[in-house]
DNA sequence: ATAATAATAGTAATGATTATTAATATTAAT
DNA sequence: ATTAATATTAATAATCATTACTATTATTAT
């Protein structure tokens, strides 16, 4: 018997399966204190890197010096806003061509991949529209 | 006069220009004190940010905890070996192509990318293939 | 040469993550 | 259901990368 059942690990789980704004431990940690008010920090990462490992649910590292957690471990890329720093999913075709072709040139295994994306998400860029006009 | 010459900002850059294996702050750091011993880790990450910022070098972050920085700023994406962690170089053509897919269907702007590639390198797989062939 | 100020060395502080440990919860076997 | 084995936890200390601070030095425009 390897893994053992534990019911902080189901509510960390929980808190993340059905959200997209791809959370911090930390954040993670603040959700579940209101369901498990003694559950330690130390606790949540130890769970995450445990459902990392079972492939439930994703890194995802955008360059602000924090991981964040994704539960939607589908093929898919993100974007980080460099004005509000939100991540988002996108979703490209032809990954998995990029991907073979990959496979090709190199002379080691790929096993898997991921695509970043950086610039401005849509609502920063309408709240700077909006500034231009009232100049 | 905004940005003065430093001669510790030159030694960090040609301590880096010609290195392919994206090494870390701290082994830049190491590297560079062979030249300069009296300079100090915060120097070197402040000139690095600074190099960044002026596009003459870039970061890469492969999921180790450290920031990896790389000469090299033309459109390439990074392998990262899951065995021995060596990050290398990989040019995969269709990635201007994915970034222009991924503009049309995206509300905000995207300004840059970087795609990531793991699994295991051709050295690691040769070595695993030698110990599979001994027994 | 001088004045203005950007950059530095040295070091303290921060912040995210990981390690430690005694106590608790889970599970398999009785 | 009890027990025994052990995975997990809470709490906290420790680690490690990075950033902030500050008095001093180097660079550059005049």
């Amino acid at each position: 018997m390897a893994l053992k059942h534990s019911r902080q690990r189901d509510a960390i789980y929980d808190f993340l399966k059905d959200r997209k704004d791809h959370p911090t431990a930390d954040t993670i940690y603040q959700g579940v204190r209101k369901q498990y008010p003694t559950i330690s920090l130390a606790t949540v990462y130890r769970n995450l890197m445990v459902l990392k490992q079972d492939h439930r649910i994703r890194t995802v590292e955008v360059g602000d010096g924090v991981v964040h957690f994704d539960p939607d471990v589908s093929e898919h890329g993100h974007f980080v806003c460099r004005v509000c720093g939100e991540v988002e999913d996108i979703r490209v075709d032809g990954a998995d061509e990029i991907r073979e072709r990959a496979s090709r040139i190199f002379p080691g295994k790929i096993e898997g991949g991921s695509a970043y994306f950086y610039g401005v998400c849509g609502n920063c860029l309408q709240k700077a529209e909006r500034k231009d006009a009232a100049v």
